[in-house]
DNA sequence: TAGATTGTTAATCGATTAACAATC
DNA sequence: TAGATTGTTAATCGATTAACAATC
């Protein structure tokens, strides 16, 4: 199969290697050097320094024996990696407490995101606003995703309602949904969904808590 | 290494597992019939059922040839492994809005969690209400931590006084932290710690849709 | 140069998948 | 009984780790 651009690095990522690789992003934002050594990653994430090696090595970036790897070089990559530098244009369907949080959440800006409306089926809250957006019922979906040519959506809606919502949202021509309702959702082929369930972490918790000496 | 109780099944289970049977823990909740076999749990997760039989077969059930497995079984086997049955107090640091939504959320009780206070700094949001809880100082950490045998902690703090609060948290007897900053946090060892920074689910989102064909 | 650190190949490890016997 | 489904062992796959040559 056909996976590299000439003289590009593959664009196919290991699934584990992809979550470290935004984990040196996040680490390397705080960072004002120049350079960094793996070793340097390695001990702060605590992982090893072959691995991150292993994982820049993906990267169409080169360190320097005896110095490290060049920050902001790094950080340019990752940024295209992830698409960082490109803004989407969200939506948000669900303006109960996580929605709206969401919806003012200030660090989408420096990732590429930008929320463009929120959305609510309760005319109680429609036409209130959420920091500087007003709720909008549903029938301006479609109207909203045109104009901002929005691609993703963010589901905060209840569990029982959050399939329909889903189905919707995909027939106005959405292609990733971002999942936070605590709900196993069906999504035709082609189209991206990602949970965000936020009860797994700490099941995860509750579980090594319970289960360690 | 011993890692097993005389007649009882492992107590390691692989990571990519343990995620699994959250998911069908998940699933399962919403079911109302009996049984359910490997390969509906499987068609409906998108993943194989040897995978679900594999996974199955670290509890302490049995499924029935020709019948699948039993739900409620299954659910009170998965409840007890992630310590569902037993509630945890727990507390939130920080009440904008994330920390305000997740005081607020309903599904905690379900999964054996409560959140029993919420503390701020802020002068303004001390006394306020979120929900049914009084925003709290941080003064009164250690009187609630000992008070309610608080072991868990959600940090919903800005990135910049993150690991602040941790030292803090940690100090006053805080055994598992559940961070929702977008910081790379130090704890000391023996103390959990658990990422559900928001900005990576939607950073896979925006590199599997610009990557793709 | 000597030494530190990268980059890559090979070896190991662990998880997934395949195959099939056991069983209701 | 025949057939469907579980449960487990063996084979495969893919990711991590180890080793070490390359290089600044």
């Amino acid at each position: 199969m056909l996976k590299n651009h000439i003289g590009r690095k593959p664009l196919m990522f290991p699934k584990p290697t992809l979550e470290r690789l935004k984990l040196y992003y996040a680490l390397l934002l705080t960072e004002n050097k120049d350079y960094i050594s793996s070793d340097e990653i390695a001990k702060r994430l605590k992982i090893t320094p072959e691995q991150v090696r292993k994982d820049i090595s993906h990267l169409n970036i080169t360190g320097k024996p005896k110095v490290g790897y060049h920050i902001p070089s790094l950080l340019g990559e990752l940024s295209e990696l992830f698409g960082i530098s490109v803004t989407d244009n969200i939506i948000i369907v669900g303006a109960g407490g996580l929605g709206s949080a969401l919806a003012r959440y200030k660090g989408f800006e420096k990732i590429g995101v930008k929320v463009v409306a929120i959305f609510d089926n309760d005319s109680e809250k429609i036409g209130t606003f959420v920091g500087e957006l007003m709720v909008l019922p549903l029938s301006d979906l479609q109207r909203v995703v045109k104009r901002f040519k929005v691609r993703i959506a963010a589901i905060c809606v209840p569990e029982e309602s959050a399939q329909e919502v889903t189905d919707l949202l995909v027939e106005k021509g959405i292609k990733a949904i971002w999942n936070f309702a605590p709900a196993i959702l069906h999504v035709p082929s082609g189209i991206l969904l990602e949970n965000e369930d936020i009860t797994r972490g700490i099941l995860s918790i509750k579980h090594m808590l319970d289960k360690k000496g």
